[in-house]
DNA sequence: CATGAATGAGTATTCATTCAT
DNA sequence: CATGAATGAATACTCATTCAT
């Protein structure tokens, strides 16, 4: 995931845990969070999170990498479901709903359209695809208004993770799930 | 000798042009922003900018103070006008149409519940009676769907602002206004 | 005192007003208070205590030459008790007892050597002429050791005056008094 | 992973370098000296500074720990000579003689009272305790007063040291040491 | 490879001093 | 003359990044 390496066991253990921590460390603290702090949370020293992350922006990246990851293959594996409307509907929920203890989806995708890094736009670009087919299927089945696209979905994900700060229940979800719906398909 | 005096006139054109230019460079740059940066914008030394507000925070707590009150006197506006439908839905759409340029709304909003401060702490509640008001009225005249409050409202708000910054068109605020209509209502 | 002009009766009142609030805010918070509370201890704006004082180096010198005056005066007067003896140890002990509630006698008579400024030089000279006189009276009369001089005496006042922070009471003045008197002279 | 570890010998040295240069610097520029200017005396930049003094008042406090330690070992060694009387009379001469080119004892000693940190507590009591002795076993032996106690002695060392700015020679602290001899053992 | 000490540019904040009101 | 707002240099402290151990 980052070249070509094959990175020796501990060393990729210690990648690991330096991501889990950081993710740690940057939802509770904000990003602003120090690396030396990252690094005690990982029980490494700074030098470790340096080698591993060439900058603390890389760093960020690689975060934002795993979760959009994550989030593709939850896509896919959706779209490999039978019952595209159920399919649509359960990705978009357990996606808000997985943001909210995690770094804030907003933030990472966030960096989609701010820093173009090779790594991230590769992930995101198979987010896109992942997503267009799940929406496609859905709209193809009804189950979704079609006067909108992948990136008003994607949008609309970012904005009910937000929503979710604010008033952490699922009626705010509940209202923009039922906006994402056909009309007449009440 | 100190407490409220009204403040010299040159005094209060620094205090707001300050205030602008702080509400711009952090909307530009993040919150993370130097003061320096700040007082730069505004065309004024740094110790004019801590002369009107004694630290970072306080500066961008003003800040959010200033945006709430707007959208309060707002709220009661549009809570004055003689269709509660349109009411309601034109003053959500302002606000998150209006969010857009400024410091993202998501951020002035997440004060709401986390700074005690006492000066936020007081518009917060106004907003939060002004559009109390405008969501039962529209609730009583069958334009809203009527399980969600006033938090919700709030929470939604935050989410379709964070939403524009993903995709600057209206398609995903016009999904949550349908969202938020009484179903049978169309 | 400071060149000619004879001084409006309120720029008077004013001046002394700053010298009072500067010598209690300076003694309670040591001279790296700012010019702002000084002032505001004084109930005046900066602008006049910078105004009557043309820097904050020059107000500590103010202080400085004023105490040093008293104690010029106070010795002038002792010298012309007629009893040696008494007169020279009740100036000592009379300087040191008022020195502690004051701005440090210490910090004071530090400047003496380190700023060679007009004004301060000249009452320097003052302290030094009567405090000569009252020394040697006290020595003729054999009260007092003749193997010191006054650059002697001024030292043991800035030294007594520094015991009195650290043991608020009367031994240390004491011991140091002994340590004057003629030894046979018990 | 932190506390008490040894410190790496290039780190241990640093340490010592900047407690070096701090003594230098504020004795000869006042406690006013800044951090800057302390690390490019040491040589260093002014992270390892702060890497080893988290704020310059911990830089203070180190320097005066330092400095009472040193007396305390004084003192220890002093209580522990057969001549009782030379021995405190040494002991005080020594320690006032020391603290000329030293960050003043004064202000050391100053600490005493004042902050109530562990580490200067701590030498502070060691000191008390050392003193302490060194007085008892001169008065059993007839060469000190009886009427005076350690906080006595403590505040005529300070006193005796700053009178040393004044008149750097001898003279002061004899005066001072004839006052506290016993009266009949000239 | 891991560690954590060193570095120094960057940031918030203070304060003496000036000057328009 | 008095006022206090404006100024900006100065200072303590932080933190990403480098590199000797």
């Amino acid at each position: 995931m980052t070249s070509a390496r094959p990175l020796r066991a501990d060393a990729q253990r210690n990648r690991a845990r330096v991501l889990a921590a950081a993710e740690k460390v940057f939802a509770e603290r904000g990003t602003a969070a120090s690396t030396e702090e990252v690094a005690r949370a990982a029980g490494v020293g700074v030098g470790t999170v340096f080698r591993h992350f060439p900058s603390k922006e890389a760093l960020l990246q690689a975060l934002v990498v795993e979760r959009l990851a994550r989030i593709a293959v939850d896509a896919r594996e959706h779209a490999a479901l039978p019952d595209a409307r159920a399919a649509f509907f359960d990705f978009f929920t357990s996606v808000v709903r997985g943001s909210a203890t995690k770094l804030e989806l907003a933030d990472a995708l966030a960096e989609l359209g701010i820093h173009p890094n090779e790594a991230v736009a590769t992930v995101a670009e198979e987010v896109t695809e992942a997503l267009s087919a799940l929406l496609q299927q859905a709209q193809r089945a009804e189950a979704v208004r079609t006067d909108i696209g992948v990136s008003d979905v994607i949008a609309l994900l970012a904005g009910a993770s937000q929503a979710r700060r604010y008033a952490p229940d699922d009626r705010p979800l509940a209202v923009i799930l039922d906006g994402l719906r056909v009309p007449s398909a009440q």
